[in-house]
DNA sequence: GCAACTTTGTGCACGCCTTCACAAGTGTCC
DNA sequence: GGACACTTGTGAAGGCGTGCACAAAGTTGC
């Protein structure tokens, strides 16, 4: 019914397909896919948008829009069949087959990425560990023997990989994404404090720890009355800015 | 001149006062300040929209109308003065003062937290280390003593803070928050996989690893022509759906 | 002091996302 | 079998963010 994809001709040149399915929603759907993994494990059987929104933390108007993007799933007058609409989440992220990833830079963060138990239960496969420090190579973590960077172009091959995570210091970070991209990788998750430019075709998510805590900064600032948080000096800024 | 923050009465109820700067703008001051240190460090004083654009992988118009929400602080024909607008910035996002940040849970996540250097280089002090598991109790990361959660209350207390970090499990996220809440914590970045609820007031973010791997694995299927990642079963049913 | 050039700051239009509100189904009870 | 209660799916409206395009403002060279 809702196959109409044929009035929304605008395909945007920069952007690749994403056949109809709105950039905001697909970021919303591991959240929808987590809610009702605990709630096929709590034993429920159905879910209303109301409750299934709830436990997922958004606006129940929103989360029917958002799967009535997947399609008809649900029943009227009854709701959503929690371990069906599971699988069709599943499905529709690609969770159904098991993505190799390689993470590079077995630092204290890439040590956390390796051991992180959620990805594997996801169907994310940690399939190769990589560093630039020959100290580190031959190293075991999390199971799997650290290899050194030199390598990285053969694993990525043999292992057809095509996602990887990268967890080297800031100024490692844009070459590193370049041999990854050379070598046939088509999608990046850089926790890495720097900005890397990749070539179309290649997407590119960033996670920046130093960031988060910023914008919390931002609104925390902001509390209690932002005047208790003013230095002396900042408060004369403040008076010359108001009365010049 | 622009101070006409009176013509903008609405609001938004639930939503904290947030002077003027859109969210969106203040989620990206944090990338303009680190471009900005990265210029300071290179020895560069002064810089074009157009350049600090680029090297915050931005728009150059998006950057000019950013900086015009904290005020003009740039010079017609000349550009930004580097040092100038990074203090500016600075003080708007409120890193001129420090802030005490609590570890809550020392995990393999906790660890790496704890020892990030991007924390401390941008006024974010880690004040405090905790965890549940009493073996962990004593232990010394990154140079402090990991404590007990019984004594979280009274760390907050003491140390004056208002930031809290969870990087506990997903099903201990919860119960912490709402202890972080109580006593006192106003802003609070989650790592941990769950949703929490917090009352209002409390500004709340999330990290989450694999939903930013599920999101990128979303277009990763989608390119290389979809129908090549298909399973058979997978094939099977959406030949069911096609033909109703 | 004037003309040519550079770069900022912003009004405006467009598009995406969110939210409301309701019609269209579905189950239940009598 | 019909009335009622419930819940989905979606048209439409409003708000927010982006990016264009240009006026305003400053600099340089003569």
């Amino acid at each position: 019914m809702t196959r109409t994809s044929s009035s929304t001709e605008t395909p945007t040149p920069g952007v690749p397909p994403a056949r109809g399915v709105p950039e905001a929603t697909v970021a919303r759907l591991p959240l929808y896919l987590r809610a009702l993994t605990a709630l096929v494990e709590r034993g429920v059987a159905t879910v209303s948008s109301e409750e299934l929104a709830t436990s997922a933390g958004v606006n129940s108007a929103k989360l029917r829009k958002d799967l009535s993007y997947l399609g008809s799933y649900g029943t009227r007058g009854v709701g959503y069949e929690v371990d069906f609409l599971r699988h069709q989440i599943s499905r529709e992220i690609g969770l159904t087959q098991d993505w190799a990833v390689v993470i590079v830079g077995i630092g204290n963060l890439g040590h956390a990425l390796a051991n992180y138990g959620g990805f594997a239960s996801r169907g994310f496969r940690i399939a190769a560990l990589v560093d630039a420090d020959p100290k580190r190579t031959g190293e075991k973590v999390a199971g799997l023997e650290v290899r050194h960077t030199d390598e990285l172009e053969q694993l990525i091959n043999d292992l057809d990989i095509h996602i990887g995570v990268v967890a080297t210091p800031a100024r490692a970070a844009q070459p590193v994404c370049d041999r990854l991209v050379a070598a046939g990788v088509t999608s990046i998750l850089n926790f890495a404090p720097a900005i890397v430019q990749v070539p179309e075709g290649v997407d590119l998510r960033k996670v920046d720890l130093s960031t988060e805590l910023q914008i919390l900064a931002y609104h925390e600032q902001r509390k209690n009355g932002a005047a208790l948080a003013l230095t002396a000096e900042q408060a004369a800024e403040l008076a010359e800015a108001v009365n010049g």
